[in-house]
DNA sequence: CCTAAACAAGATGTCAATATCCACTTTAAT
DNA sequence: ATTAAAGTGGATATTGACATCTTGTTTAGG
């Protein structure tokens, strides 16, 4: 259902705000995440485009959010690797058809929209911040559930 | 967010419902819901393996549910050619983590239970019985949105 | 200036989903 | 029996997501 590249993003993101404002290098990341190095490296330059994190080069250097966690939602990480693509107009395509959905594409749209909402409306702050009672999940070295 | 086949199979599955409990041949079902007939034979078949549809070889032959439409469910259909995958374990899968997610995978694990209950809550007669105000969108010749 | 750390970017490889093709089997009707 | 409609199943493209490789650029620090 949720790409794999989606998940990367998500677990990149994840680890970075657990350490806000301070930066990780690429490696710091690969390592507590479990994503391939190479290709983790592609999904930070897109989440770079879209303005979710910024990098720094050199010595010292590495990866730190824009936003503060309690800023950035779940939804607005998605959208920067590969945007939640809404039913907007009845798949069949035919124009003399209209733009409103007929009813089997507007429950799948439905149920697009409360995924939505519901990434919409979850901060990075609200995910590290939620109270877990069992081990930790994320591989986070030094983490709060790590 | 679905898959090309799941939208094919959903189509195929409303053309019979609109239809039921008449045969409908795969030409017919091709037709009217601008699916590639190769792959829709192919989409067809697993429905077949999966017990949503029956089919009927030779003259006069076709392909017909085999439950009523107000017996059969979305996500029925759904699981048949394409089991909407919940997150049971956490991706990262570290043997020594345990079974219950971090908080990440929780919300996206409720986001995918959420468009689970709505389609095991919806039937097909459902999906054809709701009113519609538009012009037909789904091509059903002869059909009451079509 | 030189070096090593660290990200950037384009080229390439791999694989599963999507889509097509073709030879075969079943079946109703004549 | 013969024929043509209609589904079956295996082999074969095609495409894009996923992943990797290699070379280059930036930058802090000595």
């Amino acid at each position: 259902m949720f790409s794999q590249t989606v998940e990367y993003a998500l677990r990149a993101v994840v680890f970075l705000a657990d350490r806000a404002p301070t930066t990780g290098t690429t490696d710091d990341i690969a390592a507590a995440t479990l994503v391939p190095k190479p290709y983790l490296v592609k999904v930070l330059q897109g989440l770079a485009r879209a303005g979710i994190v910024q990098t720094q080069r050199g010595v010292g250097g590495g990866v730190s959010l824009v936003k503060t966690p309690a800023e950035l939602t779940i939804l607005e990480v998605v959208n920067a690797v590969e945007p939640l693509q809404r039913i907007r107009t009845c798949p069949l395509g035919l124009a003399a058809h209209g733009v409103k959905l007929c009813p089997l594409h507007r429950r799948m749209d439905e149920a697009l929209a409360h995924v939505e909402d519901a990434f919409r409306s979850t901060t990075l702050a609200e995910v590290l911040a939620e109270p877990t009672t069992s081990t930790p999940l994320c591989n986070i070295p030094g983490g709060r559930r790590g």
